[in-house]
DNA sequence: TCTATATATTTGCGATACAAAATGTTTGTA
DNA sequence: TACAAACATTTTGTATCGCAAATATATAGA
């Protein structure tokens, strides 16, 4: 009776170690390889979601990538620095800005390694069909089991660490240790 | 013939696509509900770290979370400043400090909810026998893909933004569109 | 004792990230 | 037309994070 409950307790165990472990490669194979060509994480982002479909807007740029337009901006500036990007300031509504990645940018962004992308790539399609099966079936009920069957598909991930600053800021103390 | 073939494409898609969901889902809630306690990703990282064992060497710490000493030292001062840690010189070898939670950082941390965590624990306890079955073993695979069968399974997540700027550093030009 | 090593911290720099304010544009309305 | 409100982007200011190199202190070894 109790053997049964043990053994769904170990499986989702498991199952929660596993999907940490999986988080724990794509991340650091986003650290370490993305920067091939010395571009930061929001960086590529950026550009993958330009190679998706330039020309965007400044403002739905800023809303597929989840972040503040001001947040945006800077990495446009970085991006544009680099002729990677271009800004174009739109004609009809001069309020908006378009922006588009440069040939080179394109150039660049295709050939980005992705190396967990790559990794899964060319490891799902040596599974047995079966299993590639199991596999697909399995993400599929998390992905139910965290209501995320609507959303769409973003890109391999997302970056982010910054807080609200809930408190008036505790004054921030320097260096504390250092007794004596 | 080509049938099969495009089955099988289609459904490694769908894993890609369903992975980059979950990624997104844990992200978002790690985004927006780790901060309740005014905590930010890295921080609460590293507060589940001393949970798991205090007191931590600066320099164990540092390796438990695969970042620099120096990253590690800023953490520490935010949070030793919020009163949720606290250092202790080594008496032993006096180049040591070690750290631990205080004990208003305990239960900020046992209180913190973990949202996507929850989501996953309770979505799998309701989950069938079976299909729990199903997700262990598609994850697992996933793992075996990845080569990160002997990673220790790292706590949900990392956070990491930084390149090491390979060029000389480009100048950075501030400020290019504004056309006019 | 003198030197090398180890541990933690400081310093310096770049990059995210957000909010609030500023700037320039467009649209609606009196 | 004149003016106010709404919009899109950028600027400004603040707080992290993240690393490397330099520092300070302590320990260990020759």
């Amino acid at each position: 009776m109790a053997k049964k409950r043990d053994e769904r307790s170990i499986a989702i165990g498991r199952v929660l170690d596993d999907l940490r472990r999986v988080f724990q490669v794509v991340h650091g194979y986003s650290k370490r390889a993305e920067r091939v060509g010395g571009l930061t994480g929001p960086q590529l982002w950026a550009m993958k979601v330009l190679a998706e479909g330039s020309p965007v807007r400044v403002s739905d740029l800023a809303q597929r990538m989840y972040l503040h337009p001001s947040t945006v901006v800077g990495i446009l500036d970085r991006l544009e620095s680099r002729g990677l990007a271009t800004r174009t300031r739109s004609t009809e509504d001069r309020r908006v800005v378009t922006v588009s990645l440069t040939e080179e940018g394109r150039l660049l962004v295709s050939k980005t390694p992705q190396v967990a992308q790559g990794l899964l790539l060319t490891g799902l399609k040596d599974l047995p069909t079966e299993e590639l099966h199991t596999v697909r079936t399995g993400l599929s009920l998390l992905v139910g089991i965290l209501g995320a069957r609507d959303l769409p598909p973003r890109l391999l991930f997302s970056y982010e660490v910054n807080a609200p600053a809930p408190e008036p800021r505790p004054h921030a103390i320097r260096r504390t240790a250092k007794d004596r």
